[in-house]
Order: C-alpha cells, then sequence, then structure tokens
DNA sequence: CCTATTCTCGCACAGTCGTGTTATATTCGG
DNA sequence: CCGAATATAACACGACTGTGCGAGAATAGG
C-alpha cells in the first residue's frame, strides 16, 4: 500500500515553520506559500495538511498554547512559593527567543481582525486560560498564607496579575523593554505580592 | 489658479477612515483600495495625499497618538490626584467605541511586522511617550505625597502603571474583558497605588 | 513485478495588492 | 474667456494571494 507519514507530525513541522516566519517576518508575511517555502516543500504538499491559511494558523496557535501548558505542567516546583510562581509565569513571557517566538504568535492573533470563527475561539482559550491559572495561582498562594495582607478579592488579584504578565510581554515584543528589564519588574512586582516570609507550609499541595 | 484644498484637513480625513477600517475589519484590511473606498474617494485621489501604504498607516499612527495627547492635555484637574491620574489614563484606554478604535490601531501596529523604518519610530514614540505620562504622574504623586508607603523605586512604579494599562486595555481589545471590569480593575489598582488620607497638598503643582 | 493508494509537486484561476502613468475635471488669476 | 495649476479619476502592470486541479513520484501489499 501506499507511503504513510505522520500527519500530526508533519502539521507540527508546519506550525513550526510558521512560528519562524512569524517570528522572523512578522504574522502579514505568514501565507500559504512562505510558510511551504520556510518548511522545505511545496505549497501543494502544505495544502495535504492544511487547506486553509486560516487553519494554519489557527493550529499554530493552538500548539503554542499546548506546548507552554506541557512546559508548565512538566514543571518540578522548586525554592520558595513565590520562585515557584515565578518559574511557571515566566514560561509564558518573552525570555529568550524561543519563547518570544511563540508569545509573538499569540499576540498576532489579537491584532488581526480575527473575523474567523475558529480563530477566536483559539483566542478565547488562550485568554481564559491564562486568567484561570492566574486565579490558580493566587488562589494556592492565599492557602498557604503567602499572599500579601491585606489583600483584594482574589479574582482581583488574579486579573492584576495576569494584566502585569500581558503588559510586561507586550512591552517586549513592542521592543519597548528588554528581557531582563521585564524580568526584573516582574520580580518586583512579585516580591511585593508574595512577600519574604517563614513559610507557614510547603509550596507542594 | 487652481483649486485648493487643505492637505492636512484632508489627510485627517483619510486617517479616520483607516481607523474606521481598522476598527470594523481589523488592520490586515486596510489597503489603498478599502481606505479610499471608505472615505468616499478614489484610489487615485487618496495617491494625492499619500503615496504609500505604510505613509498612510504610519500618519493614522501618529494622529492617534496627537489626538490622545490633545484631550489630556485639555483636561481639567477636578477632585482628588487619584481621579485625575484616573482621568488622565482612562483617556488612553478603550473605555467607548472612540477609544477602543484608538487602542486598536495603536496595538496593530506591534502585531504587524514592522520592517517599516517609520512605522519602528512611529512605535518607539507611542511607548517612550506613555511610559514617561506614566512617570511624570507617579512622580508627581509622590512629591504630593499622595503615593502609598513604602513604594519601590519611581521608574519601577512607573513600569508597572504602564504594565497595567496596557495589559487591561489588550484584554479588553481581546475580547476578554469588558470595559466596566477594565474599568473597575484599574480603580481598584489606583486605589492602592494612591491610597485615601488627607491629602498634604492640593493636586495643582 | 504489479497495482492500488498515498503523497508531492507545479501550474491555473480569479482576485487583490501597491504603485505607476495618463487623461479628464475643476478652479482661479489674468 | 482662457490658460495654468491642481485635484480627481481611470486604467495598466507586475507581483502576490488563497485555493483548486491534475499529473507524476513513492511505497507497501499481492
Amino acid at each position: 500500500m501506499p507511503k504513510i507519514v505522520d500527519h500530526e507530525q508533519r502539521r507540527r513541522e508546519l506550525a513550526e515553520a510558521v512560528w519562524r516566519v512569524i517570528a522572523r517576518d512578522g504574522v502579514a508575511e505568514v501565507s500559504m506559500r512562505t510558510v511551504a517555502a520556510e518548511a522545505g516543500w511545496s505549497s501543494g504538499a502544505l495544502r495535504h495538511y492544511f487547506s486553509t491559511r486560516d487553519g494554519l494558523l489557527a493550529f499554530a496557535c493552538e500548539l503554542v498554547i499546548e506546548r507552554v501548558t506541557e512546559r508548565i505542567t512538566a514543571l518540578r516546583h522548586t525554592g520558595t512559593p513565590r520562585e515557584a510562581v515565578r518559574a511557571i509565569l515566566l514560561e509564558t513571557m518573552p525570555v529568550d527567543a524561543e519563547r518570544r517566538a511563540e508569545a509573538s504568535v499569540a499576540f498576532a492573533f489579537v491584532a488581526l481582525g480575527l473575523t474567523d470563527a475558529e480563530l477566536a475561539e483559539v483566542k478565547r482559550l488562550s485568554f481564559t486560560g491564562m486568567y484561570e491559572l492566574c486565579l490558580r495561582l493566587v488562589t494556592e498562594m492565599a492557602n498557604i498564607g503567602a499572599l500579601a495582607e491585606p489583600h483584594p478579592p482574589l479574582e482581583t488579584s488574579a486579573r492584576r496579575l495576569h494584566a502585569v504578565v500581558d503588559g510586561l510581554t507586550l512591552h517586549v515584543l513592542a521592543g519597548h523593554l528588554t528581557p531582563a528589564e521585564m524580568t526584573a519588574e516582574f520580580d518586583a512586582y512579585l516580591a511585593e505580592l508574595i512577600p519574604d516570609r517563614p513559610a507557614p507550609a510547603p509550596v507542594h499541595p
């Protein structure tokens, strides 16, 4: 019978080509042809795995979310609670070239029209997932008594943390802050949110 | 002699057409033809005022910055120091349809490739101007003793305020927060940054 | 080897893009 | 009224877009 290739693996390769194009030339340069050229294939071959450009972009964004989620769940919590929170959230921020490319992909979807329904759903999942992560972290910090007192309602703390993370990320992507400046500001914020103190309980829940 | 039209006025009209297209269909739909159609002119007429698409986009973004700046400088400070800061920064955030369109324009430039040098310069001015505004506000609050104590260095407070403003703005543009939720979160943050107390000095410097 | 099935490629199509170039309208000083 | 200067319009060109389509290459079972 015929030649058999791993479709899922090929789609991941194509998605990585999309990331490279976005990171290098911006999302406006993403087209079926440019992505095929980046991956080293013909545009006809690409169309066997993605029939439309929107589908290609949506998969590329979904894969970013999946990769970041996997990295976060694979993290072993070491050190203080604050260091654990820091390590988790820094996985979503542009601290190096790879994470910068991932963040660029995620943010590119917001600026585009997003008329496509599938893209809009991916975008919605991206933001709500990130908010729920912030809410979970803040809640855990409160449960172990690590959160600075007094503090506003947990939903407010979570939304604010979410805004700080995305705001700093945006400023790095725009070239307004360097990754080092971003990390320093983020550390200063976390130090106020989760102050130093003898931890009343271990970080592992 | 020939028919004379106000070039600057025409360019402003065209820029407003750009805003409408971006707000309605996204920045990807901005082209010489779509903008000309939105403004009710032919594409040839448009080319008398903007020879290239990049120049058109850059002018549209510059005009947004100019308009927001004018609105802020025209504000009369009324009420408490915190209310003054709130009123100033809310001018830059998507609280209504008009300001949402302006914010969309400014953010659209970040996601695009921004390979064009002129666009990159406009973008840089946009972010540094916003940061300097935050730094000035924080410094004034510190000078009149309105800033919560203890507080980090003023540069840190300014960068954090900037990140919160842009993060909340991004979340509204992405449809993740409603303008009302954004305003509520922003108020909660300002209430911690500039707590209630008998003001030691009037707000007017 | 043969054949069926899958994969890959390249081209064609219609549309849009940015950008010229050319021609027509429109207007005002003389 | 007239011609000079400007504004607007219309079209042409090449390049690019997303998306189909068909031909050929590659492979695994018979």
